[in-house]
DNA sequence: TCCAATAAATGACCGTGGTCACTTTTCATA
DNA sequence: TATGAAAAGTGACCACGGTCATTTATTGGA
């Protein structure tokens, strides 16, 4: 017979949960090592692994609170009506996901995964960007020969490979933003 | 006074990226460690740090290696005619990227480097691969409202989010190549 | 051909993520 | 309230990438 989780369980997880978000919040996520919180929580390392499956289960969680929080405010928006909108409607998750190296590649990473059950948050707040982008660009604006949900396919496409550029040398002759405007343009609006 | 490369030196590497080269294609490129190239090629585990600056900067310059024999292919064969033959003549390169999760990662890792001395072999075999592409690109069958440069961006952009959604149970409904497909149709080919 | 200076190679050691057999705590039931 | 079985927690240990002080090999010049 199986039991019921225990209130210290849930007690435990939370701590390390809060610590976390603590220290991320002051250190950033990819030089916060699992045995800072764990020594902080004052409890035993294999204690941590038994709550998440690994360290970037844990930073799945905290990265997507940012982005639900993020996408909390472009919900709220108004519709886009030019590329212009949608470039500052995204702007702010941008910036979040090119903050650090490890947000961008766990982000990429963690943005599908191979089986159903191991679907985390990042990938989940993905579908929610996806249903986001489908309602908020008025398709009056917008080209009409394809469906608004290729049109969503296309800008995470675009943003992704930008940001992938802005970490990267050879380009940064343009910013990232100017970039990305240029191609959702051409994605948006074309002829 | 600095004194000249010796030959002892460039066998050791020598030997270190046959022994990789033949590993990796025999078990692939993410289960390799350093310690079993080390260990086959007989040497100490400091040697291989000391002709390379980290594990993937080998996995660099194996896999760059892949992606150049796979681009020679590319540019000889006849220029893009539609949008099936892009998808056609990108299959091999999309299909090595994507044969294992490891290569994915380090592909769009490394794909940029921040600093230009940092610059890789998969970033110099990307140059590449946007040159080929701006050339192989029939441009009167294709949208001519904006630069060949920019196409190419997008159809780059285009494959690494068809990738990357070939990795994620949640997209698994439609195949890598089809989604593809029907992206760059609207992109090369609007209205 | 010997010597000093430099290049190359070495392997013990470290940091960090992750495991697992064991101990401690909790709780339903007798 | 005593008991034993399941849940929770523990920490020594492992794997693997990477470092560095030290040792060994090479080389150009006296």
């Amino acid at each position: 017979m199986t039991r019921a989780r225990q209130a210290r369980s849930i007690r435990t997880r939370e701590t390390l949960l809060s610590l976390a978000r603590e220290k991320t919040s002051a250190v950033g996520y990819g030089v916060l090592r699992v045995e800072d919180i764990v020594s902080a929580a004052g409890m035993a390392k294999g204690t941590f692994f038994s709550h998440f499956k690994d360290k970037d289960a844990l930073m799945d969680i905290l990265i997507a609170e940012r982005l639900n929080a993020l996408l909390d405010g472009m919900e709220t928006a108004p519709k886009f009506q030019s590329v212009a909108d949608v470039v500052a409607g995204l702007l702010p998750y941008l910036s979040f996901i090119s903050s650090e190296r490890y947000v961008f590649d766990l982000y990429l990473r963690l943005s599908g995964a191979l089986k159903v059950e191991e679907i985390g948050e990042i990938a989940e707040s993905l579908v929610r960007l996806d249903r986001i982008l489908i309602e908020k660009l008025d398709r009056d604006r917008f080209r009409q020969d394809v469906s608004p949900e290729l049109l969503s396919e296309g800008i995470q496409a675009f943003c992704i490979s930008s940001i992938a550029l802005g970490f990267c040398a050879l380009h940064s002759d343009q910013d990232v933003e100017n970039r990305l405007e240029t191609q959702l343009n051409a994605w948006l609006c074309p002829g």
